[in-house]
RNA sequence: GCCUCGGUAGUGUAGCGGCCUAUCAUACGGGCCUGUCGAGCCCGUGACACGGGUUCAAAUCCCGUCCGAGGCGCCA
């Protein structure tokens, strides 16, 4: 018999075949119930005296089985969903205890949680998260598809002999070393001297840096753009109608999660607000914090500054001390640079910027970051020979899982990562 | 890398020198109960991370190891 989804379930089809794992068993003198759960859903099954084999009562929690019988019209159940079972198919226990019980009153701590990653998806509003982390993914790529952006895949394993700033991970590679890739920084610019003009990567990037907070992970998805004959305010309208475009899809398709979540989301109109490092500065004197400018601002600035906006802004006009060699100094005052950090209010979300395309300039700009521009041939090669000016923005701490844990308000960027890599854990 | 805090039954916790052969909840096992639905009631099983030290006495204090959490820093 055909198996029917536990929301599928209808007056329509009075015998039916469900299946799912056990979410609950009540056993009482002369019935058993058994709160079944699949992907749609949760159902009551109900066996009735006779019905009841001894085997029945050893069913341990989170067993999978299959059971048919007659969906009962108006289920007694509050459950809502009833089927009156007659027969009962065991297809593969759970042993017992547990190591973590999604659905027990208690909370297990995080580690639990992800050593037993299985169990705790199990639960709808862990689950919801990875829901809605595909339909934001989904509704930006639509959206850059629908502005002729190419999705390309570059380079995890690269040859970078040198270490400009973040940590890389070393792996061997043959006769040679390598690293794992931080960024595709630089493989999407090289394909715009290719031609492509407009291209996005989503992928996964890696960062060896010994951090140890809830929202830095050491492996995380970065969803990346670069474009031809922009600059960077054309990178950020891009980037705000991404992530705008993102959000009202996950509205459109996932009501429910963001029920199951706890969390009402809105969309924020566009233009966001711009706001230039030199105004932020300013802001933080007014409250008698003097900031350096050679400095990033610390979680206590950005919080004084987040204060001041609803939700997402930008912040422009960084120096170039802040910002890696291929940024684009300010023709006006090369101290600072045409670049730009979208953020929410104290969370950093995205960093672009027009690029360096005067293959000179990036030379300079190498020697005065102390790298060594030898070390980046392959790279500087592709400027030579016909660079358009170009802009683009990445994510430089995390990417979609920081945009899934802002956009849910959680408190731990571990919830938005499956199976998260963090500063000890690369298991499971 | 720095700082702070912590590791007690399957899970989550209380206890912080002798009252601990360790609390409570939940889970698990058994019993009662034809309809429960956070089921209820009764009974039961189950734990002090590891090693060393102090003390008449250590879950409790000290040292080390391992594991973890949070903050800061780092974060082409």
């Amino acid at each position: 018999m055909e198996r029917t989804f536990i929301g599928d379930l209808s007056i329509a089809n009075s015998r039916v075949r469900v299946c799912g794992w056990v979410q609950e068993i009540r056993r009482l003198k002369n019935i058993l119930f058994i709160i079944l759960r699949d992907s749609t859903g949760l159902c009551q099954l109900t066996i009735k005296g006779d019905m009841i084999e001894p085997w029945m009562d050893q069913i341990q929690r989170e067993s999978v089985l299959c059971a048919e019988g007659e969906n009962i019209k108006d289920g007694i159940s509050k459950a809502g969903r009833e089927v009156s079972v007659t027969s009962l198919e065991l297809l593969n226990g759970a042993r017992s205890p547990l190591p973590l019980a999604p659905f027990d009153p208690v909370k297990a701590d995080i580690e639990t949680r992800l050593n037993n990653r299985f169990l705790d998806l199990r639960r709808k509003d862990h689950l919801a998260i990875f829901r809605i982390k595909s339909s934001l993914l989904y509704g930006i790529r639509k959206f850059l598809h629908s502005q002729n952006f190419i999705e390309v895949q570059t380079p995890k394993v690269v040859a970078s002999a040198t270490e400009g700033g973040a940590d890389l991970f070393a792996v061997k590679y043959f006769e040679s070393n390598a690293y794992l890739n931080q960024s595709p920084q630089l493989y999407k610019e090289i394909l715009i001297s290719a031609g492509f003009e407009r291209v996005f990567e989503v992928g996964p990037a890696f960062r060896a840096e010994k951090h140890n907070t809830t929202r830095h992970l050491n492996e995380f998805t970065s969803v990346d753009i670069e474009m031809g004959f922009s600059d960077h305010n054309d990178a950020m309208a891009v980037l705000e109608q991404a992530v705008s475009a993102g959000i009202a899809n996950v509205l459109a398709e996932r009501s429910l999660d963001l029920t199951a979540v706890g969390k009402a989301i809105s969309l924020q109109k566009t233009p966001f607000p711009r706001i230039s490092f030199s105004e932020c500065c300013d802001i933080l004197s007014g409250q008698g914090q003097d900031h350096n400018v050679e400095e990033d601002f610390s979680p206590e600035e950005l919080k004084i500054i987040g204060d001041r906006f609803e939700g997402f802004y930008f912040i422009t006009g960084w120096p170039s001390s802040l910002r890696p060699f291929y940024t684009m100094p300010d023709q006006k005052d090369p101290q600072f640079t045409n670049s730009f950090d979208l953020q929410y209010r104290e969370k950093e979300i995205t960093s672009g910027a027009q690029r360096v395309h005067d293959p000179e300039l990036l030379k300079e700009r190498f020697l005065a970051k102390g790298l060594n521009p030898e070390d980046f041939d392959f790279y500087i090669k592709a400027f030579e020979y016909g660079m358009p000016p170009h802009a683009g923005w990445g994510h430089p701490v995390i990417g979609l899982e920081r945009l899934t844990m802002i956009l849910l308000d959680l408190q731990n960027i571990r919830e938005t990562s499956l199976f998260p890599r963090d500063r000890t854990r690369i298991k499971p």
